[in-house]
DNA sequence: CGTAATCTTGAGTCCAATCAACCAATGTGG
DNA sequence: CCACATTGGTTGATTGGACTCAAGATTACG
């Protein structure tokens, strides 16, 4: 279970058998965590630093007349908040939307890791540059496209990131979150996230159902999504550029 | 000149007078920029280090049907891609909205200052959460409020991280953008930001003419735009957190 | 098996984008 | 110095898309 991490950093950097233990001792202990808790709350002090190893999870904030913004999902081997222990407070709240499995990080771990093992933390910068692009797409995704193109580059978003971490067979891959959830993270309503969901059904491009989604026709969805995977960042790699 | 990028990082450490002086030496060549040149492009490959020492910039990337959305806003001190040597390709395009003075770090320097200088590389992980935050904020912006809204909490904002580097006079400061630069930061047409900002003026909040932006009422439109400066991570912090 | 969520569909309303002028300020070349 | 072009800002009319409200169907779950 505890390898999507090691999986996802791989991308970014050639990991030691050194670095993969370090990796694997630091999430060794996980507990579970059922859906929808809140794991740690905007306004708390940072102090965890988590990885996701099952389940989904997504990062959210509470604008005025309490309508919940999710500004980031949380996958299987994403590391939550390495640089916790730095900044004072949380600017949102971390919480699952699926039953997950959680691993808590040591901080004596982590700052040995931050220590001693550059290449982690060589992967760990681009992880987190990559979080930044996605980041930008997102702002890009609300600010400049419709409906529905919001919700296949989104769905085409999901789906790589996940293809990343193995977790995708035949172009499905469980996604058991709701259409609010969809919306929240869209930024619209349930009723109108539902409709652009039956427009891309009818289209044949995605079945989503029993929180399984399944991709029919990526290149398809890409296109009319105006979808371009660059900025993922999750093609290897590894010996592509030269050291700082 | 150079002073903005040091006064931006003692927020974050407690900088020794070695430290002051490389990034003096750092930004110490500085070159002009005409308004709205792009200074790297969107697929280049990054290289180098910017440092902006004056006028505003912007982050941006353009959408299908060619529609431009702004995700981030560039101040005098702001530190842009610090990490660049080590991931490939540019997910955004870094632009010139005003004429401006930046400085391009030598890459000897920086690779230096990463290994010698380790407050300065704290800051800069505290700079570099900072942003994270505003993203989310960005997003919260677009997802979840209104019109007169996102154009205040922005103003808010630009405020805010203007004061921190000094540059906010008896309420007003310089903001040499157009109302188009403001639509296509906040996800909407420039008519529309332009009633938005006459509802603004109307009520007495803001001043916004030749260039210069004047806040007449900090507090009321931080409350009518449901801003909280805390996500700016700009109060001061050194000496509030253990270290790692 | 029953209750609560979630999804689906329809109808009506409203807000924001679009289209289209027009104005003011600035700059340019003759 | 003035005619003209350009850019940014302002205003109104129109239209379409997204939200709201509401009710029924389906699914999840204790």
């Amino acid at each position: 279970m505890s390898d999507a991490l090691i999986r996802r950093l791989e991308i970014f950097a050639e990991l030691s058998s050194a670095d993969k233990a370090i990796l694997a001792e630091a999430t060794a202990t996980s507990r579970p965590i059922s859906a929808r808790t809140d794991v740690s709350r905007e306004g708390d002090a940072r102090r965890d630093v988590f990885v996701l190893l099952s389940g989904i999870g997504c990062r959210y904030k509470i604008v005025a007349e309490g309508r919940r913004c999710i500004v980031a999902f949380v996958l299987p081997g994403d590391l939550c908040d390495i640089h916790a222990p730095i900044l004072n407070r949380m600017d949102h709240t971390l919480a699952t939307l699926s039953p997950c499995e959680m691993s808590v990080m040591p901080r004596s771990i982590v700052s040995h890791i931050l220590e001693h093992h550059p290449m982690i933390v060589r992967a760990l910068a681009c992880s987190s540059m990559a979080t930044e692009s996605i980041q930008h797409e997102w702002l890009a995704n609300l600010g400049g496209r419709n409906s529905p193109m919001r919700i296949g580059h989104l769905l085409c978003e999901l789906y790589h990131r996940m293809e990343a971490v193995d977790l995708v067979e035949r172009g499905q891959f469980s996604l058991p979150i709701t259409q609010i959830d969809l919306a929240d993270a869209t930024g619209q309503t349930s009723v109108h996230v539902n409709r652009s969901i039956q427009r891309l059904r009818s289209e044949r491009l995605i079945t989503f159902a029993q929180g399984m989604l399944g991709i029919l026709d990526l290149r398809r969805l890409e296109r009319i999504s105006d979808f371009q995977p660059d900025y993922l960042q999750l093609s290897r790699q590894v010996g592509t550029t030269s050291p700082d």
